[in-house]
This record gives C-alpha cells, structure tokens and sequence, in this order.
RNA sequence: GCUCCGAUAGUGUAGUCCGGCCAAUCAUAUUGCCCUCUCACGGCAAUGACCAGGGUUCGAAUCCCUGUCGGAGCACCA
C-alpha cells in the first residue's frame, strides 16, 4: 500500500487517515507500506521544500515508519520510457489543442485532428517535449482511450504537458515535461507492487482513466478503496492545507503548531499522542461518505492513553486572592497521582493568602474544603480554616476545589484552543521539563512547554491538552 | 448539461453482498447514580437511529423503483 502525499506543507489532522489505516492494515496483515511524494507538478502546486521532511515527521509522530521513500519528481525518466511504450502501442498521441478547443470536441465525442497521427511523429514530437523543445501549454501527450465514452471525463485525458516552471527540487529542475498525476501515480502503483489503493472520492474517476493504461500494458489493476473527506468538529479552522497556510501568512495563526489549528504539529504540541489519534482514525473505518471526526473520540482514545502515568498538579485560572485565617496547616501535601500513592506526594505551602477561581468561592457562611489542606468557611472575606474532619466531604456537602497559595505560587500561560488563559500553578510546576504532561486537576490535562522569562520572573508555558 | 457515488442515534460504526436470529451492535457523547479529598480513572444505568414514498414477499435496515438531501468528476491540479 502506498500514501501517496502532495509535499505543499506540514499535515493536517485529516490527513494522518491514510497512515493511520495502511499503517494498521500494515501490521495486521504483515503488509507493506511506502510513501511516495507525487510531486509533479512544479507550478500550480509546487511542493513546499521544507513539506517533505514535515511529512515525514508528522508520519514519525504518528508511530510509523515506512518500508521505503519515494519522489516522483526523481523517477520522470520512468514515466518517459512507459510513455514511449505506450506510442509505440498506439495508445497516445501528441496533441497541440487548446484546452478549449479539446474541450469542445471532447465533450461533442469528437476526436481532435492529432488523433490519428502516426506513431513516428507521435514519438518524435512527445521526444521533443522532454528535450523541452515547447513551452508551457503547447504540446501534450494523451492517453487514447474512447472518446465517445458516455462519460466525458474519461474521454482521452492528458498524460504528459509543458511546465516552464523548474521544479523546487535541484534534481529535477531540468525537467520541463511533467506526467500528469493519473499517468505518474498508475504508472508507480503498478512498477510498485500496489495490492490496495485507498484515495479520496476526488479521485473517483482515476481507476477508471488508468485502467486505459493498465489494458495497453496488459496490467491488473490494484484493488481500490474511496473514501470521503474528514471534518473535526470543534475547529473553527478548515481543515485544509490552503486555507491553514493562508491564515498563517495573515498572521491569524502563530504557525501550523498553533492550538487552533487543526494540524498535527498543532495536536502534538497539546500533547496528544499520535496513537490516539491513529486510533480514532481507524475507528472511523473507510465510508465512502463525508465524515466528521468528533475530537471528543481522540480525546477519549488519548486520555487512555495519559491517564495513569500523568501526575496531578494545582493550576487556579484568573484566581482571586482570599486570606486565610484560624491557623491552618502550613503545608498541603496531595498525592501526585489518586491511584498510585507510591508516586508520593506534593509539597504545596499555604501561607497566609491562597487563590481560588471565582467560581469556586463560596457563599457566606458556606464551606468549602481545600484539596490537601483542610476544611474551611467563608466568613467576613476570608476563609477560616474549620479543621480536617474528612467526613464532612463525605457527607456531601462540602465542595473540594483546588487552590495554590498566594504568594509561592508560579505563573503559567495556558494555551488553549480559545485562546491564552493565564494563571497561577503550585510551585512545583515550575520545576518540570518541557515536554512533561500534567493533569491540573479540575482544569484538565496540558503538556508543559517550556520556561521563559517575564520581566525578572519566571513564568510556565503550557499548552491545553483537553479536559 | 453529462457521468459517478452515498444516506443507520449528536458523532463514528456493526448489520446490507446471501431478506427472517435486528422492536438493530459497539464506541464516543450527554444525563443520573456508585467510587473518590478532581468535573480524571473505574463501575452501573438511562437517553438516542434504519432519509421519504411506493413495490416484491408470509416477512425488508437488507432486494427493486421513484423522489429528497448530500458528496465527487467532466483541468495542460493533486
């Protein structure tokens, strides 16, 4: 099997389908996957330089590693030699019509007056056009197939044209006569050894133009697979590579890792695990309807994942500042994980103020226990601390909620989806490496990102991952 | 205009090929309860769907027709 990408940026989530599915077929079927750049077309869509290692990158974060690395662009000499045999079979002919002026025929099923040209003249004009001997729009080369066939866009479609263009990559950038994806991607499918296809219902038609070619060669066709297009739910970004780079350039976007977009670079940040993401994408199977893709479903799938080896920490957003009062203990030490003790535990110190979301603070005269510290009631402003009777939470009618204190506590910027929230975390939060996940209880889960300076203080990047 | 394809709960999916075991599976979501010093994890329960109309048949989610809605192609893009 074969992913097949178009190097014109780093992935979105909808993208990573395709590895998901033949990199899952992959190890349960003992099968083989490659992935193959099908780069030919150095102008309207010209690869992006910095894409194919992006790609490659985000296929590693994804867990897979392909059995081999392919560029169409270094393989034209390939697609040349199968062109020249397929002349010499009668089964293409040069063709120097406007696009419109084909267009027209085509759809009246009338074949152009280059249809019949002899194979000599064929192969001398189609060597022409690799010499480079025609610019961009003059000359093509297309495939023979039935022009009047009840379905005009199979009706003799274009194999090979000009591109005046270089192409991006040095290797290639002599080349001015470009395959067409439909010649290029069968050609390859069949000279690689493809089983099963799996493509966009975009391509729908492609299996029926290249079983053209497939009949010359006297190939079978591999087995194929459409799909529909993915959308998330909870983006307001398109899932589209075009419409991301666009927001980018715009500066909308801090870049493709940026929370709100829906990339993997972005996902992988927050701290989601390829996995789940790989899991959710199987679990959607291979409709060949649209589908929506519930981020809920990788969440679910990711938290799976995180949960038990992602340790607990204190992080109160907008906290409000109330003082303490009645002498409570001068030190909160809750575990760091509920169910696996033997982690050990926290080291939060009180002192004589702590934070608290303005949700979280209670009426007068409520009460309200502390996580770790104790049992404490609102009364004229501030909390007086009331004891550490734990049944009072038992019997139900005290809250717990998570504090950090006033003054030892450390500021974090959260990123999130919908925007920057910031905040402040317990004190050992500034001691995690990047890259750490953590679970702010009651907050949800986020990865840590790094450490940076804020005017003299030290302030916590992290990144949300989800609840 | 021509040509393809699809339609099961909020979302995804099983069942559709070879009609009965489907008053429809599983997951997720939502809600409630239990557990719990988190609104996490875990346990239990509830909610919720065969696009519409005809036809064939003893019997249709499953077969046929029509319609509706949605998607795709008809590029010298991939």
């Amino acid at each position: 099997m074969r992913c097949a990408p178009n190097p014109n940026g780093p992935w979105h989530v909808g993208h990573a389908r395709m590895p998901a599915v033949i990199g899952t077929y992959r190890e349960r079927y003992d099968g083989w996957f490659c992935v193959r750049f099908d780069d030919t077309d150095p102008e309207t869509k010209r690869p992006d330089m910095e894409a194919y290692d992006a790609i490659l990158e985000d296929l590693d974060y994804l867990g897979f590693e392909p059995d081999e690395i392919y560029r169409a662009s270094d393989r034209l000499e390939t697609y040349y030699e199968h062109a020249r045999e397929l002349i010499e079979m009668g089964g293409a002919y040069t063709c120097s019509c406007s696009g419109e002026e084909f267009s027209e025929l085509k759809n009246a099923g009338k074949p152009c007056p280059h249809r019949d040209k002899d194979v000599e003249t064929v192969l001398e004009e189609f060597e022409d056009m690799i010499d480079g001997e025609y610019s961009s729009g003059e000359m093509v080369l297309r495939v023979k197939t039935d022009i009047e066939h009840k379905n005009p866009a199979l009706r003799d479609w274009v194999a090979f044209r000009m591109i005046d263009t270089p192409h991006p990559r040095a290797e290639a950038s002599e080349y001015r006569c470009w395959p067409m994806l439909d010649f290029q991607s069968g050609v390859d499918d069949h000279l690689l050894g493809m089983t099963h296809i799996i493509r966009g219902i975009d391509l729908q038609d492609s299996a029926k133009r290249q079983q053209f070619v497939y009949d010359y060669f006297d190939w079978e066709y591999p087995e194929v697979v459409h799909w529909g297009h993915v959308q998330l739910d909870d983006y307001d970004v398109k899932v589209s590579t075009s419409t991301i780079s666009a927001l980018i350039e715009d500066g909308e976007l801090d870049g493709w890792d940026d929370p709100r977009a829906p990339t993997l670079k972005s996902l992988r940040r927050r701290g989601i695990r390829g996995e789940a993401i790989v899991d959710s994408m199987v679990e959607l199977g291979t409709s060949t309807s649209d589908v929506d893709l519930a981020m809920s479903s990788i969440y679910s799938n990711n938290r799976d994942l995180i949960d038990e080896e992602t340790d607990r920490r204190f992080f109160v957003r907008e906290g409000t500042e109330v003082p303490l009062t009645e002498s409570p203990p001068a030190e909160a030490n809750p575990p760091l994980h509920p169910n696996h003790e033997d982690r050990g535990v926290r080291e939060i110190p009180s002192g004589d103020a702590v934070l608290l979301e303005a949700d979280d603070i209670p009426a007068a005269e409520n009460r309200v226990w502390l996580k770790g510290l104790g049992c404490f009631e609102h009364t004229d402003d501030s909390l007086a601390y009331t004891g550490d009777d734990i049944d009072v939470v038992r019997e139900g009618d005290v809250d717990v909620i998570h504090w950090v204190p006033a003054a030892e506590s450390v500021p974090v910027r959260l990123r999130t989806m919908d925007g920057d929230v910031s905040g402040r975390a317990e004190p050992g939060v500034a001691a995690l490496e990047a890259d750490e996940l953590v679970q702010f209880e009651r907050v949800g889960f986020a990865r840590i990102d790094h450490h940076e300076s804020d005017g003299g203080e030290e302030r916590t990047v992290a990144y949300y991952t989800h609840p």
